[in-house]
Formats: C-alpha cells, structure tokens, sequence
DNA sequence: CATAAAGTCTGTAACCGTTACAGAGTCAAG
DNA sequence: CTTGACTCTGTAACGGTTACAGACTTTATG
C-alpha cells in the first residue's frame, strides 16, 4: 500500500510517516518502480505503536530504543520497564513543577487589585526575583 | 556595562541576551566604539522580568507583550490579567495531561509481570490503540 | 612593550518533533 | 488528453535556546 493508504491506517500524517523513515525509527520500505514508498502490515503496526508511545510522551529515542527491543523476545522485558519507569519519573517531575508555577501564579495574580498598569503587581513581581 | 557583566547580574546566558535582542525582546543597546554591547540599569531589569516571566513558563510572545504593556502605566490591568489568566489555563490543562499519561502508564506498567519479552505486556499496549 | 588570556563580535548550525511548502513527477478517472 | 489526486525530494519554519568557528578587542601578566 502507499503512503495515503498508511497514513489512513495507521493515524499518522504523511509527513510524519516520511519523517520516522528518514531519522531510522520506522523500518525502511520497498519502492515501487516509480518510487513509491510501498508499505506492509508490520509498517502499520509499527506507526500505531509510534503513534500511541508519542501519545503516551515517549521520546523517539525511547521509542526507538523500545522498538529494538520489540526484535528481541528472548530477552527480559527490565529494561522495559526501565525505560516506562524513568518515564513516568519524568512526567511525575514535570507534573510537580507545573503544580509550583501555578502556586506562584495564582499567589502573583491575587495579588492584583484591577487597577492601572503603574500599580500592577503582577508585573511588579515579575520584575523582581 | 559589557554583555558579560549584564550576565552576570541578571542571571540570563550571555547568547541568550543577544538572542533576545536579535528577537526583539530586549530593547537594543548602545555600541561602544569597538562594536561592544553597553547595558543600562533598565536592560538588566528588563532582563530580570523575562528570566523570570520564563522561569513561570510564559512564552516570548506573551513576554512581549507584558513587556509592551508595562511602558503603558495609564491603561488598565486587565490585559496583564487576562495573559496571566491564559497561561495559568495552559498550565493546568497541561497538568491533567500529564495526570492522565501517568495513570495509563501505570495502568500499563502494572500488567507487566516480569517475563521475557515476547510476552511483554507493555510492549502489548503500546502496540494495539 | 609584547604576549597571553579573557572577553566580545557575527553568523551559522544544532537540538526535538514535527509541519509546510515548492516544484517535479506519477497515476487513475472522465 | 486532460484534470485532479497523489507522491516524490529537498528545504525551511516553528520555540527557545545553546554551541560552535573565526575574527576582533580589551585586560592582565611577564
């Protein structure tokens, strides 16, 4: 199938799909005699599994790195897990650093009285540090 | 004062200043005979505001324009407010983004059980969407 | 006074993960 | 045969920096 047929399947765009081929994350594909990318089922399930990591906020380089692991059955899934982990610790970081800007944000923003720009205190805080 | 001393004082990377200035972020400076940057007390407040501003996670383009507001002292604050309000939006929306890929990584990762790859359930969920 | 070291300049490219576009070629239907 | 939909490659843009290279200036040291 070609690359409109793919991108239907599988969910991604067309140029992402040409994207993850050129920077090695998605297995290259047969070309037809005119050039045509021409792609196979294990394309489209490999893309899903793209797509629904990157959902999940999954670097390519995760990804990728999960994909090779994917060839290998024999191994044990640890490292798996490891890479899901320390996901999921960077998520839980990112969560808690969100939470203390907003804390900051709404403690600036109560602060303000609604008068004019010369007595702002929001901008007044965000001068000083 | 030189670029490196408007660092210092204000806590941004020196590229980072030229990269504001080039973008229109920070007013343009005097040049000295040789070509060199020369500060002002205001640059270093300016550049005090956007580290800050930056480290609560406001984009450029909202920075701009808190800045352009600030050299308005007559009109009301509601715009302040309103970008303040925005960004606050943003960051809680992007906070229960992140609660909600943290559960399903949990979800996923608590099926997995320990085994060989092949039977790998992580790798399983990730791949069907 | 010469030289070395530190600072600064400009311009460009890299990072991440796409997306968008231009210009050319290909394929199927009417 | 032409139109339109599709695909190709290559390049540039987005945001917000950071990191170079290569040239120049200033300051400190011998």
């Amino acid at each position: 199938m070609k690359i409109g047929e793919a991108s239907r399947l599988s969910g991604c765009h067309i140029e992402t799909i040409r994207y993850y081929e050129r920077v090695g994350i998605l297995s290259p594909t047969a070309r037809s005699e005119s050039g045509y990318r021409c792609y196979a089922d294990h394309h489209i399930q490999q893309l899903r599994f793209i797509l629904h990591a990157r959902e999940l906020g999954f670097s390519l380089d995760d990804i990728r790195e999960l994909l090779s692991l994917k060839e290998h059955p024999d191994l044990s899934c640890q490292a798996v897990d490891s890479i899901t982990d320390k996901h999921l610790h960077g998520i839980r970081n990112r969560i808690r650093h969100l939470e203390s800007l907003a804390r900051e944000l709404r403690r600036i923003s109560a602060s303000c009285s609604g008068g004019h720009i010369a007595e702002c205190r929001i901008l007044e805080a965000l001068g000083k540090h």
